[in-house]
RNA sequence: GGGCGCGUAGCUCAGUGGGAGAGCACUCGCCUUACAAGCGAGGGGUCGCAGGUUCGAAACCUGCCGCGCCCACCA
C-alpha cells in the first residue's frame, strides 16, 4: 500500500485559489494543535531548536523572514520524519535597543534618583524630534513600565506576522528576556558561576559608552572610520645629558590633544634608533609641564605619526595594554559623562587644567589647540585624517576607556586552558557551511579579557547581589551577599537580602543592592536553559536539552554562539547544540546589505499579503545556508506561480477520480517510470534536508514537478480519461505522485500543499510521514527511470514541429516517424500509445536508423 | 593589516575531473475542456585574468584582478 491513510472521494473547489488560505489554515493549525510538541517523547524522539528570539526593536524585516522560514522548512521536515519537534519562539525585549526605542518613542529619559510616579502616563502617540532632544525625566519604575508596554505590543505584532508565514512554532512555549523565567535561569547561571569562582568583580579600565552611559563588552564593538586630525606636540626632554647628547626636544602625534593631562608616559619601539637615547630618560609635557618616562614596547609603530606614541590613561586600547604592562601611572581625566573632571589628575597643576575642566571632549579638543599654540607647543598646522574609532555597537558617540568597577564571567580571555576548551568546543560542533568555524576559531583565539556582564542601565535582569554596608557605610565587596536559588528571581534594588530588613537598606551596618544589570547576552546566552526548563522542568529539560539546533546569523557568532557555548561548558559540561547553521544576509537588489531605512515599503506583513506567503517563503527557500540572497519580487512570483500550480495540477488528477484509484496496480511503463524517478527525487530530497541543504531538497522537489505536469500529465491524459487496467493504472500513479509531491512541498509550501491535502486526504499533511523513496518504488515496482525523459523528448519534437508551423498543438499529425537506434525505439515502444495520443498522431511509426539520438520527423 | 567567502547567460543562481545548465527576462507562436495568473518552441555564455597539473579543467594547484563579509591597537 502506497499509504496507511484510507482515501475519502474527493472535494474539489471549481476554481482553486492561494487567496485567503493564510488566514485559514493558520487558525485551523492553532485549533488543531498542530505544532504541538509531544513531551511524552523520549530524547533521541524529539528534535530541538534553540529559536533566536529576535530582539523587540519595532519591526521585523526581511532578513528575519529569509532565516526563519529556513529554520520552519527544517523543523516541518523533522516532524514529518516523526520527530517531536521542540520549537518555541523566544523575545528578545531585555537590554539597550528596548530603551533607546523607549526613549525615542515616548521622549523620556531615567533617572534612577527619582521617586516613582503612579500617576504619570506616557504620550499616545510617538513624540516629536524636538521632545526627543529635551525628554522629560521619569523614575526607574516609570521607565520599566514603559519597556514593558512597548514589548508588548511589538511581541503581538511579531507574533502575527510569524503566524502568517506559517512558522510552525508550539506557540504555548514562547518565552522573553525580560519574563520571570529568563530572569530566573540568568540569576541563577550567575549564581553559580559566582559560586564557582567564574564570575568575578574587578576595578579596571573599561569601555565606555557615554552616550548609554554604561560599560560594553569587546564583543560589543565595532570600528567605524571617523575624521580626525594629528596634532604634532612639542615635549621637551628633563635632562639632554652631557654634552646635550640626548635631543633637547621631541614632537609627537597624537589625534587626542586633549588627553594630554592624561599624559602618562612616551613609548616608542625598540628597535628605533630614532628615539633610543631617550628610552629611559623622561620628558616634560608641553602647557602642564609633567614629567613622564619614555619607554620602548614593541606594540609602537615606527610608521604611525613621529614614530612614538603619547600613553594617556585612556585614550585607546592600546594605552591599557601600556600602562598594564609598563606599569605606568593613572592619571583619569574623562567621567562617565564624556566630560573632562572637574578637578586635574594628581600632578597635573590647576591652572592650564582649569581652562578645560567641565568641558565635553570635542570642547576641550578645540580649547587645547589653541591654549597649545598660544605655548608654541603645538607644531605646525594640524592634519585631518579618516582613522577606524571604536564604538559600542549600538551607541552614537565613540567609547571612552574609564576605570569602573564591574563583573566579569571567566570566557577563556585571560586563562589558556579554558580558552582550549572552548576552542575544541567549536571544533565538535556541526557547523553549516563548515567555513563559519573559522569566525569562532578567530574571536575565541583573539579574546583579550574576560567578558564584561555587568551594564550601568535600567530594563534588564538585575545582578542578584548586595553589599553588607560597615559601620562607616563602606560597602564590603569582597564578599558579596547572596540570594538562595529558591528565591529567583530577585530584585536586590527593591528586596532586602535574607537576615535583613528593607530598613537598613543604606544605613551603616546594613546593606545596598548592586545597582547594575546584566548585559542581555548575559540572558540570552541562555536561551537552550530558559526555553528548555532548566532547572524548573527538569522532566522538560531532559528531553531537550542539549538540543538538535542553532539556527543563527553569522554576525553574532561571537556573541550569542560564543557566550551560549560559554555558559553550557561552564554550567553543563556539554556543547549546547549539536548543529549550528548559520544563514546568510539579505541583499537589496542593487547587491548592498539591505537596510532597514532603506526597506521602506518592503514590509514582510504587506509582501505575504500582496504575494501570499507560499510565494515569500519560497523566495527565502531559494537561499542556502551562509550564502547572501538578493531580494527579487521575481522570485516570489515563480513562488506563487509554483503553488497556483499544484493547486491545479491536483485539481485535475482528483478530478480523474485518482483518490479512488490510489490503491490499483500501477502497470504501463510510462507510469512506472514516472514513479521510479520520483523515487530517486525522494531520496534526493531527503539526503538534502539531512544535510541542512533545504535548497537542493527543494530545486529537487520543483525539478521533478514540472516535467511531471507538462509532460507526464499530458501523455498520460487520454489514457485517464478511459477505463480499464491502464486507465486506472495511470489513476493510481497520480495519485500516489500527488501524495508524494504534496508532502516534498509541504515545508516549503505549508499553505498550498494543506490546502491540496484537505481536498481528499485526512489529517494534516504536516503530521503525514515524510515520503520515503521505498514507499514510492514499491507502489511500482522495476519501473525504468528513463522512460519519460524519453518520451518527453519525443513529445517535444512533435511540438516543435507544430510550432514552426505556428500550428495549434490540437492539430492532427498524419504521420510521425521516429528514427533512432533499436534499442531506443524499443524503449520508446512501451510508451508509443501515450505519445500518439498527447502528440495527435494519427499513425507513428518506428524506423531503426543510424542516427545516434532519436529523431521524430512529422509530415502535415 | 589578518581571516573567510564569492566571481558561470541581461538578472538571480545551480553545477567540483569527461555533454555549459535552470528560472526570470527576451523573441516567435498557441483560446490546448487542470491551469491564459496558462501552454509550446527559440535565441543568448572565450565559466574574472594568467600560468600550471591532467589524455581531458568551469571544477584541482599557484599568482593576479574585482566584490562582499568578519576581525584588527583611536598615536
Amino acid at each position: 500500500m502506497t499509504d496507511p491513510v484510507s482515501s475519502r472521494r474527493a472535494t474539489v473547489p471549481d476554481r482553486p485559489t492561494l487567496d485567503g488560505l493564510a488566514d485559514k489554515w493558520a487558525r485551523r493549525w492553532q485549533e488543531a494543535q498542530t505544532y504541538a510538541f509531544d513531551r511524552s517523547k523520549a530524547r533521541a524522539d524529539v528534535y530541538a531548536i534553540d529559536t533566536p528570539p529576535p530582539t523587540v526593536s519595532g519591526e521585523l524585516h526581511m532578513g528575519h523572514v529569509f532565516s526563519y522560514t529556513h529554520t520552519d522548512t527544517v523543523a516541518r521536515f523533522q516532524r514529518m520524519r516523526g520527530k517531536a519537534v521542540f520549537y518555541p519562539m523566544g523575545w528578545d525585549d531585555n537590554g539597550l535597543p528596548t530603551e533607546r526605542r523607549v526613549q525615542n518613542v515616548y521622549g523620556v529619559r531615567c533617572d534612577p534618583a527619582l521617586p516613582y510616579d503612579p500617576e504619570w502616563r506616557a504620550p499616545a502617540t510617538p513624540v516629536s524630534a524636538a521632545a526627543r532632544d529635551n525628554p522629560t525625566a521619569i523614575s526607574r519604575r516609570n521607565f520599566i513600565e514603559l519597556c514593558e508596554r512597548l514589548t508588548a505590543d511589538d511581541e503581538q505584532a511579531y507574533e502575527e506576522l510569524w503566524r502568517h508565514l506559517g512558522l510552525s512554532v508550539d506557540w504555548s512555549m514562547t518565552y522573553t528576556t525580560i519574563g520571570r523565567a529568563a530572569r530566573t535561569a540568568a540569576q541563577r547561571a550567575f549564581l553559580r558561576n559566582l559560586a564557582r569562582g567564574e564570575a568575578y568583580l574587578a576595578e579596571a579600565p573599561t569601555l565606555w559608552d557615554v552616550g548609554f552611559g554604561t560599560a560594553v563588552a569587546q564583543a560589543e564593538l565595532e570600528d567605524r572610520e571617523r575624521p580626525g586630525a594629528y596634532h604634532t606636540l612639542r615635549f621637551l626632554t628633563v635632562d639632554p645629558g652631557p654634552d646635550g647628547r640626548q635631543r633637547p626636544e621631541v614632537y609627537v602625534d597624537t589625534t587626542r590633544p586633549e588627553l594630554l593631562p592624561a599624559c602618562v608616559a612616551l613609548v616608542c619601539r625598540p628597535d628605533d634608533a630614532r628615539y633610543a637615547a631617550l628610552v629611559g630618560g623622561r620628558v616634560r609635557t608641553p602647557l602642564f609641564g609633567v614629567e613622564v618616562p619614555v619607554y620602548a614596547h614593541p606594540l609602537a609603530d615606527p610608521e604611525k605619526g613621529t614614530g612614538i606614541a603619547m600613553v594617556c590613561t585612556f585614550g585607546d586600547l592600546a594605552d591599557v595594554t601600556w600602562w598594564r604592562e609598563l606599569r605606568l601611572d593613572t592619571r583619569v581625566v574623562i567621567g562617565r559623562e564624556g566630560r573632562l573632571l572637574p578637578d586635574p589628575p594628581p600632578g597635573v597643576a590647576a591652572e592650564p587644567y582649569a581652562e578645560l575642566a567641565g568641558k565635553t571632549v570635542a570642547g576641550a579638543r578645540r580649547r587645547i589647540i589653541e591654549l597649545l599654540a598660544e605655548s608654541r607647543d603645538l607644531v605646525g598646522e594640524p592634519r585631518p585624517i579618516t582613522h577606524p574609532v571604536k564604538f559600542y555597537e549600538r551607541g552614537d558617540s565613540p567609547l571612552e576607556i574609564i576605570s569602573t568597577r564591574q563583573w566579569y564571567i571567566r570566557n577563556g580571555g585571560r586563562d589558556a586552558s579554558l580558552r582550549a576548551e572552548l576552542l575544541a568546543r567549536g571544533r565538535e560542533l556541526n557547523w553549516v557551511p563548515g567555513h563559519m568555524r573559522h569566525r569562532y576559531e578567530h574571536w575565541v583565539g583573539g579574546l583579550t579579557g574576560d567578558w564584561l556582564i555587568s551594564r550601568q542601565r535600567f530594563f534588564g535582569v538585575p545582578i542578584p547581589v548586595w553589599y553588607r554596608l560597615d559601620d562607616a557605610g563602606e560597602p564590603d565587596r569582597n564578599h558579596p551577599l547572596t540570594p538562595d536559588e529558591s528565591a529567583l528571581p530577585v530584585d536586590p534594588s527593591s528586596e532586602p537580602p535574607a537576615g535583613f530588613t528593607e530598613a537598613q537598606r543604606g544605613q551603616p551596618g546594613g546593606f545596598v543592592a548592586d545597582p547594575d544589570v546584566l548585559d542581555t547576552w548575559a540572558t540570552s546566552s541562555l536561551t537552550p536553559q530558559i526555553a528548555g526548563g532548566w532547572e524548573s522542568d527538569a522532566d522538560l529539560f531532559a528531553r531537550v536539552f542539549p538540543m538538535d539546533l542553532r539556527p543563527q546569523a553569522h554576525e553574532i557568532i561571537r556573541t550569542w554562539l560564543f557566550a551560549t557555548i560559554v555558559r553550557a561548558h561552564l554550567e553543563h559540561g556539554v556543547l549546547p547544540w549539536r548543529d549550528a547553521v548559520v544563514a546568510g544576509w539579505i541583499l537589496d537588489p542593487d547587491r548592498r546589505k539591505m537596510s532597514k531605512s532603506k526597506g521602506n515599503v518592503l514590509t514582510p506583513m504587506a509582501l505575504l499579503r500582496e504575494h501570499g506567503s507560499d510565494a515569500v517563503r519560497y523566495w527565502a527557500a531559494s537561499g542556502r545556508p551562509g550564502t547572501d540572497l538578493a531580494f527579487d519580487p521575481a522570485q516570489i512570483k515563480v513562488g506563487r506561480r509554483l503553488a497556483t500550480k499544484l493547486l491545479n495540477a491536483a485539481r485535475f488528477a482528483l478530478g480523474l477520480g485518482a483518490a479512488d484509484a490510489i490503491r490499483a496496480a500501477v502497470t504501463e511503463p510510462l507510469d512506472r517510470s514516472m514513479l521510479a524517478a520520483l523515487g530517486d527525487v525522494v531520496a534526493t530530497a531527503t539526503a538534502a534536508f539531512e544535510a541542512y541543504d533545504h535548497t537542493s531538497a527543494l530545486s529537487a522537489a520543483e525539478g521533478f514537478f514540472w516535467p511531471f505536469c507538462d509532460d507526464y500529465i499530458e501523455l498520460v491524459k487520454e489514457r485517464a480519461y478511459g477505463e480499464g487496467a491502464a486507465a486506472s493504472s495511470a489513476r493510481a500513479a497520480l495519485a500516489t505522485a500527488l501524495s508524494v509531491q504534496l508532502r516534498l512541498f509541504a515545508p516549503f509550501l505549508p499553505y498550498a500543499t494543506e490546502e491540496v491535502w484537505s481536498w481528499w486526504r485526512y489529517g494534516s499533511v504536516h503530521r503525514a510521514p515524510w515520503p520515503t523513496a521505498h514507499e514510492v518504488r514499491s507502489a511500482a515496482p522495476n519501473g525504468d527511470p528513463a522512460l519519460l525523459p524519453l518520451a518527453g523528448a519525443a513529445l517535444s519534437q512533435v511540438r516543435r514541429a507544430k510550432s514552426e508551423r505556428k500550428l495549434s498543438m490540437r492539430t492532427e499529425v498524419p504521420l510521425a516517424e521516429a528514427l533512432g537506434p533499436a534499442s531506443t525505439l524499443e524503449q520508446l515502444a512501451l510508451v508509443a500509445d501515450d505519445l500518439r495520443a498527447a502528440g495527435r498522431i494519427a499513425k507513428l511509426d518506428l524506423l531503426p536508423d543510424r542516427t545516434p539520438e532519436l529523431v521524430v520527423a512529422c509530415a502535415f
